[in-house]
RNA sequence: GGGCGUUUAGCUCAGCGGGAGAGCACUGCCUUCACACGGCAGGGGUCACUGGUUCAAUCCCAGUAACGCCCA
């Protein structure tokens, strides 16, 4: 039965095969309806550009590892997978592959152009798909869907519909971030801040009719004043009182426009007197509004100065700033520049200045779609995990401003909406009307518009299981279990999900949001191409392993910080699968002819080691269980490798040695379950965080499996009937005299091979019994060739001497060590006792601590005081003893 | 300007109201029949600073500093 393993673990064969194996076989595949209970994933779905990094490899692998856990405790898991159409993005790549042939989309005409975005999905789309697969993703890959799939497509038009006829969705011409390379606005979180040193111009506007009189207004962009239609000034400003009502002629353009008084105006700010542009700054546009000022746009959608900026006109933006800049200091207009620190929005696909814009567009109402999404996450039918994001989520739930959703560019849902050239009236339907509902006329154009592509993403909770139609997956999947996500897509996403989930379906899209850290690199700084510190997870897979590289991230998960990516911790963990692999090996090499079928758990009678071993098990279920519960997943790896290495490892399988080699038929039989028992449970435990090695490893286990793959295989639980802590105690102490023993061999620098005589000396016939019933264990961990067990034994004069609880052990030193390093040693030994026993004596010593403090906490202490006390006095006696033999 | 987070061993990080932990790195011994990607033993920390609460604070509270992030 049992298969011979490779010396180290070998991976890349081992995930390919595997990998295979499950897809192949269906094992990723959930029931549209079972008896089963549903647990269910939508992934966060990756842009169709993407490649796999490090973000991507971590929410991937936390989502995998709750999946295959899941799975394994019998819940009918679908991780529903796709990948989202990316509109901004997606049409870049194809607009930059055009420009290296010289043409630009305009070129190509839009339906062309579209079917080349088409083209380039089907041919290069989509390659993070076969990413996720070498990371182990268990998706539903059947399921498969594309934010812009038919089914999709659908549920986005019904939902545009829907939300227009609720009057939720309506058009506005105001202000928009408009991004001047990608010529489409922007909705407000799609611009990022960045903090800059820009200037503060202070610029002379002569007052009319006053020759010789001037304000200055202080401006950080200058080149907006050709769309200038006011300047303001606070109405309590007692330097301008006169002036309000006047006029100012705007230089180099020769306009006159009035001075207004707005409370808006900082008095502080400048010279108290600002100039006033609605067409082009967010501020202005509102006091432009209260004061029924016109709106002068000034630039194209290119950022060029149009018309309306006269003589500039054809200009970049910052050209013109440079020249109008220029002008003003010739005509003695300019009174000075102050630098200014000044916070500058960038597009955030591709870092462009972006441009206050007046334009008409869509909008979403969100105020009531938020409202409910806040009241989900307050009375908890949502969580959001870690807790503190809930406050991130509330203040921006409860500050959210409408949605502009329309896009000009064709790479998108195209806006449902046909306007009559006829009657002017906006036709909104699921599919193309033939004739205007308002006049009956047939000249209708489509708008030409597409949707925000976060538009789709926020139905993505129902949409990929078939909305609108009432499909099974709806009614068993959703609301799906948990969303597990960076929070910088928050706003983006999470947000507009609970909203339309909530407005759609009536019901929140999940009940856990899992909010995982930012992968930065080793000293903090977020990972990009341009700082050159980007750490390629396909890369680390190659050197390291999957496996390996799975168990670090969920290592280094801890809620509320960032993670950052050490390279020796992957190269930790890779050692950490190698010594899994190797335990393996020696397992399997000790269970030649052995079929754990015709063995019960029962009927077998255990050591105290075995019962130790179990007992952890058993206890390292538990916690797996119970932080995995939380999301806690690094304690839940933190478990699994302290009890693989330094439990099951270190201890167990050198244990089991002496017992299989040496053991008595009974003793090696039990022997050989237990290391089969504790190795398959492993296996289980670790298979969500390392599911290949454990798969490799667990198929060539003995015995009749019940499922085809580890994946099926039920996931350990805690169970009271497996639990021994006494025996666990009890095996601790042994482990506590074998640690003393080594302590002096290794402070003696006494070499392994050399075998020595031990001497326990117990202080009560119960330690006695314990150490006797198990002395072979003590031999052949401690290497002892000789071992006296009594009570009350004087200790031999030229012995070292170590304490463990309330057994001492001595070690004849003769031919071994010379007495002064003896001497060194205890002086050393002694010195760490005498710390805790002062810690302990001033602590018991204060009146307050023993009147106030818990009885028990009180008797612990004095108990610890006491150990302490008597080892320190052992210690003492054996180093005068040692001064005398020099 | 508002909010949040972080500060613990040389490095990367856990932990947390009652004797400071892990991995890597470091020192010594060891090619012991699973593993040198290993074993055993060991060294190393006024848990950022200042106050407060408490019998007891690395942990709770307040403030300070440095660094980082989000929002405006």
């Amino acid at each position: 039965m049992t298969k011979e393993l490779a010396k180290g673990y070998e991976p890349h064969d081992v995930e390919k095969r595997w990998y295979g194996e499950w897809e192949s076989k269906g094992y990723f595949r959930a029931a549209a309806t079972s008896d089963k209970k549903p647990y269910s994933i939508v992934i966060p779905p990756p842009n169709v550009t993407g490649a796999l990094h490090m973000g991507h490899a971590l929410n991937n692998t936390l989502q995998d590892i709750l999946c295959r856990w899941k799975r394994m405790q019998g819940y009918n898991v679908l991780w529903m997978p796709g990948t989202d159409h990316a509109g901004i993005a997606t049409q870049n790549v194809v607009e930059r592959q055009l420009a290296a042939e010289g043409k630009d989309r305009h070129d190509l005409g839009r339906e062309d152009f579209i079917e080349r975005v088409w083209k380039w999905k089907a041919e290069s789309g989509g390659q993070i798909i076969g990413q996720l697969k070498r990371l182990g993703a268990s998706c539903d890959w059947e399921r498969e869907r594309f934010t812009m799939d038919e089914g999709l497509s659908k549920a986005v038009r019904t939902v545009f519909v829907k939300l227009y006829e609720d009057g939720l969705i309506y058009r506005d011409n105001r202000l928009i971030n408009w991004c001047p390379r990608c010529h489409t606005a922007l909705s407000d979180i799609e611009v990022e801040h960045e903090d800059h040193k820009g200037h503060l111009w202070h610029i002379r506007y002569p007052v009319a009719g006053e020759p010789g009189r001037f304000v200055t207004v202080a401006t950080t962009r200058p080149e907006t004043m050709l769309g200038d239609t006011a300047v303001a000034v606070h109405p309590e400003d007692e330097r301008y009182t006169d002036l309000i009502g006047k006029s100012v002629v705007l230089p180099l353009i020769g306009r006159e426009i009035p001075i207004i008084a707005d409370e808006y105006v900082e008095r502080e700010f400048g010279t108290g007197v600002v100039k006033i542009t609605p067409a082009h700054d967010f501020n202005d546009f509102e006091v432009g509004l209260r004061h029924g000022l016109d709106k002068i746009n000034v630039l194209d959608e290119s950022g060029v100065i149009n018309a309306a900026g006269h003589q500039y006109e054809g200009m970049d933006r910052f050209a013109a700033r440079t020249r109008i800049v220029a002008e003003l200091e010739e005509a003695g207009l300019l009174e000075k520049i102050d630098e200014h620190p000044m916070s500058v929005g960038g597009c955030y696909r591709c870092k462009t200045v972006v441009e206050p814009y007046l334009s008409l567009q869509w909008y979403v109402k969100v105020a009531p779609l938020a409202e409910r999404a806040l009241d989900a996450v307050k009375t908890g039918k949502t969580r959001i995990l870690p807790k503190q994001w809930e406050n991130t989520y509330y203040d921006w739930m409860e500050n959210i401003r409408d949605w502009c959703i329309s896009r000009q560019i064709w790479w998108g849902h195209r806006i449902p909406a046909w306007f009559c050239d006829h009657c002017g009236e906006v036709n909104v339907a699921m599919d193309a009307p033939t004739k205007c509902t308002k006049c009956g006329s047939d000249e209708l154009r489509q708008e030409t518009d597409v949707l925000d592509t976060w538009f789709s993403s926020a139905l993505w909770p129902f949409s990929t299981m078939g909305w609108p139609e009432q499909t099974e997956e709806l009614k068993t999947f959703y609301p799906t279990a948990c969303l597990v996500t960076g929070f910088d897509i928050l706003f983006f996403w999470v947000a507009r999900m609970m909203m339309m989930g909530l407005h759609f379906m009536d019901e929140v899209p999940f009940t856990d949001v899992y909010i995982h850290a930012l992968v930065r690199d080793a000293h903090g700084h977020k990972m990009s191409k341009s700082k050159g510190n980007v750490i390629d997870p396909l890369t680390v897979i190659d050197q390291y392993g999957t496996d390996a590289f799975r168990f670090t991230l969920a290592a280094f998960a801890a809620q509320g910080r960032d993670i950052k990516l050490a390279e020796e911790r992957i190269a930790g963990y890779r050692n950490f699968c190698n010594k899994v692999w190797n335990a393996a090996r020696f397992t399997l090499m000790n269970l030649e002819g052995f079929d754990p079928d015709t063995v019960s758990y029962e009927t077998l009678e255990y050591s105290q080691g075995d019962k130790w071993i179990l007992h952890r098990l058993n206890e390292t279920a538990r916690i797996v269980d119970e932080t995995l519960t939380g999301y806690r997943y690094n304690e839940s790896a933190m478990a699994l490798y302290q009890f693989t290495w330094s439990e099951f490892c270190d201890w167990y399988l050198e244990l089991s040695k002496q017992d299989i080699y040496n053991g008595s038929p009974e003793r090696k039989q039990a022997t050989r379950y237990v290391l089969w028992y504790t190795l398959e449970n492993l296996l289980r435990l670790l298979h969500p965080f390392m599911p290949f090695i454990t798969e490799e490893i667990w198929q060539a286990l003995p015995g009749t499996k019940a499922t085809p793959t580890i994946m099926q295989a039920p996931y350990p639980v805690a169970c009271d009937s497996r639990s021994f802590p006494q025996d666990a105690a009890d095996m601790e102490r042994i482990m506590a005299v074998i640690g003393g023993i080594r302590n002096i061999r290794g402070e003696m620098e006494v070499p392994p091979s050399k075998q020595i005589a031990v001497i326990l000396s117990c202080d009560s016939e119960d330690t006695r019994r314990l150490m006797k019933h198990n002395e072979s264990a003590i031999i052949s961990l401690a290497r002892v060739s000789d071992l006296a067990i009594g009570h009350g034994i004087e200790k031999p004069e030229d012995a070292s001497i170590q304490v463990a609880g309330d057994v001492q052990i001595y070690v004849p030193l003769k031919g071994l060590v010379d007495v002064a390093a003896e001497e060194e040693r205890l002086l050393k030994e002694i010195g760490k006792i005498e710390k805790e026993i002062e810690m302990f004596s001033k602590k018991l010593e204060s009146p307050a601590f023993v009147d106030r403090a818990p009885a028990e906490i009180v008797a612990k202490e004095r108990q610890k005081l006491a150990d302490v006390t008597a080892k320190k006095l052992v210690l003492e006696e054996s180093l005068e003893k040692i001064k005398k033999l020099r």
